[in-house]
Parts: structure tokens; sequence; C-alpha cells
DNA sequence: CATTATTGATTATCCTTGACCTTCATTATA
DNA sequence: TATAATGAAGGTCAAGGATAATCAATAATG
């Protein structure tokens, strides 16, 4: 009878994310700016540590841009990037989509999608039904190669969403 | 040396499988989250078992999304979409559904299903992308016979179906 | 016999750290 | 004034450890 436990435990990376995210929030302006070094200390962590949030959550697919100045009196700024029109928006999500798109990627995507309000849970179940049977059959039935169905995918994908966001 | 599995003699994916559904039902929440080392290690079996239960059991077809993260402090978390109890009207709506379905007919059926808001208009918009571009993809790219692209859309319009009203 | 389940080896990904590099503003100096 | 030195940021990269995913072989089951 294993003991039910649960994996509340937030690592380094994390916690930084949902610090700037929480900066965000509590902002009006829809950007912060900070210290890298100090940031860093204030987490007990290495300086580079913060590019690696910076790097690997506050990308253009999630959302946000990243401006940062060296020397004296440098700075990161952190700017969340506001859609208004639903037809930035598709542009948006064509671009990130692309002519091709792995299983992995569109999981990604779809789970930052749900993250930022843009989907439902059912929605995004929806989707990812539908792409695994398109998946499913190009390899089981048409024998198709990874690049094909990657391909076919994106343009399933892409049309869903443009559907949604139109909607 | 055989180890002790529990009284019940359940194979091991669904004394897994059970315990995670088991899981899922004492939560408030509607999703667990574990680590996959551990787990096995309670059922002391190999951590890659995990996967082969997630794989064939909390799929999006029966109404589950499965997210994970490698690497220090990784995790995998289960959520669960769709509830279980529309049990009969599923069975009904395999039974319209059936083996073949035209476009004409699933589309009546998909705005009956809104009409009992079973469905929401976005999700009916989504059903319906996939099922046309599942149609001209079989048109078009593959020369399909109409009773063969019939076939194809009602096994996708199921599994779409499936994953939302059931699990 | 066909399908499903189990295992273990190998591969991929994520996070963290630290050494080294680049850029900018300020200050010193010719 | 023009230029060089200095110090104070931030940036890059690669290595190492900690997980999870994949895949093919084998066993068990119905």
């Amino acid at each position: 009878m294993p003991k039910p436990r649960g994996v509340s435990d937030l690592n380094l990376t994390r916690a930084i994310e949902k610090y700037i995210h929480d900066l965000l929030e509590s902002e009006e302006a829809p950007s912060v700016s900070l210290r890298r070094k100090e940031l860093a200390a204030s987490f007990g962590c290495v300086p580079s540590q913060i590019n690696y949030v910076l790097r690997s959550r506050f990308t253009p697919e999630r959302g946000f841009l990243v401006e940062s100045q060296r020397g004296g009196h440098g700075y990161i700024r952190i700017l969340r990037i506001a859609f208004e029109e639903p037809e930035e928006k598709m542009n948006h999500i064509e671009d990130i989509v692309g002519d091709s798109i792995s299983e992995q990627e569109a999981h990604r995507l779809l789970q930052v999608l749900q993250e930022r309000g843009l989907l439902t849970a059912r929605e995004r179940l929806l989707i990812e039904v539908a792409l695994r049977h398109s998946d499913e059959m190009g390899q089981s039935d048409f024998d198709l190669s990874q690049h094909k169905r990657n391909t076919i995918q994106a343009e399933l994908l892409k049309r869903m969403l443009r559907g949604l966001m139109l909607a």
C-alpha cells in the first residue's frame, strides 16, 4: 500500500518563475525591471540561473519579451505582450506552430495555451485526441514518415486553433 | 524470490491503474502529481512500467491528460478532464455514430449535443474542424472512397466524444 | 496464437553551477 | 577633448547530476 504523497516540491527555476510572474501580476504596468545579481542573491543562486529561467520560461511563445542592458546601471526588463486583436493572437500562433510540429511540441503548446486561459481543459483534450488520431492513422494505416505526419499535424492544429481564436 | 504484490491478485498494471484512480477520487482537485521512480519503487517494479500504465490507461480518449517533467524535481501529473457519469448516454452515442457516419449526420448529432448542453459551441467547432480536416485529407491526399472516409470519421468522432463524456 | 504486460538498457531532457566573455558608464590621463 | 583604464553589470557555454521517456526483447495471459 503505497503512501500517497503530494509533489508540491518547487525547484529553483519554478520558484523564480513564480516570483517574476507574481511581480507582473501585482504591477499595473505590463513589465518589470530587475537586477540579475540581486535577484540571484535573494534566491541564493548563481546569476546565470536567472538567464536559464528567462530563456526557458519567459519566451515569446509564452507571451513574453525580455530586454536587458549590461554594464553599470544594467538591468533586465520582462514584458508581457498582450494580444488585443484575435488577428494578432492568431498570427502569433501560426508562427509558433509553423509548417511542422512534433507531438511533444504540440503537447507543450497546448499546455501553455491552457495556462494562459486561451483554452479550456476540455478543448485541449479534444485537440489532443484529434492529433493522436491523425498521427495514428498516418502511422498505422498509411505508413507515413514522421515528417509527413508532423506536417499534417501542424495543419490540423492550426485549423483547430484558428477556429477557436476567431470564434 | 517472488515479491508480495498484495492480496488482490490483480496484475501490476491494473493495480497501478487502480491506485492512481483512487488518488484522483480521493483528492479534491481533479489532478494528482507523483514521482515515477517512487511509485515504481512502491510497487516493486521498474519505472518504465508506469509509462506503460499511463500510455494504455490514462489517454485523452479516456478523459485524461498527462503532463510530466524530467530532471531534478521531475514529476508526472495526471489530470482527469471528464467524469464517468453519463455511461448510458455514451453507449447511446456510440450506437448513433456506429461504424460509419456522413458529414451531414455528424453535423446534426453535434447540433443536438450542443442543444442539450453536452457540448459548448467552441467544442463543437473543434470537432467539426477535425472531421472536416480528416475528410479533406482522405479525399485529396489519399483518394479514399466515401465509405472509407465515413468510417474514419466515425472513429474520430467517437474518440473525441468518448474523451469528453466518459473516463 | 494474438494480445497484453514486464523488464532493462539506452536515450533525452531539465536543472544547477561555475568559469570565462562581452558590454556599458565612469573616471583617469595625455 | 580624446582616449585609455577600470569596475560593474549582464551573457554564454559546457559539464554533471537527477529524472523521465523510449524501445526492443521476453514473458504471461486469454
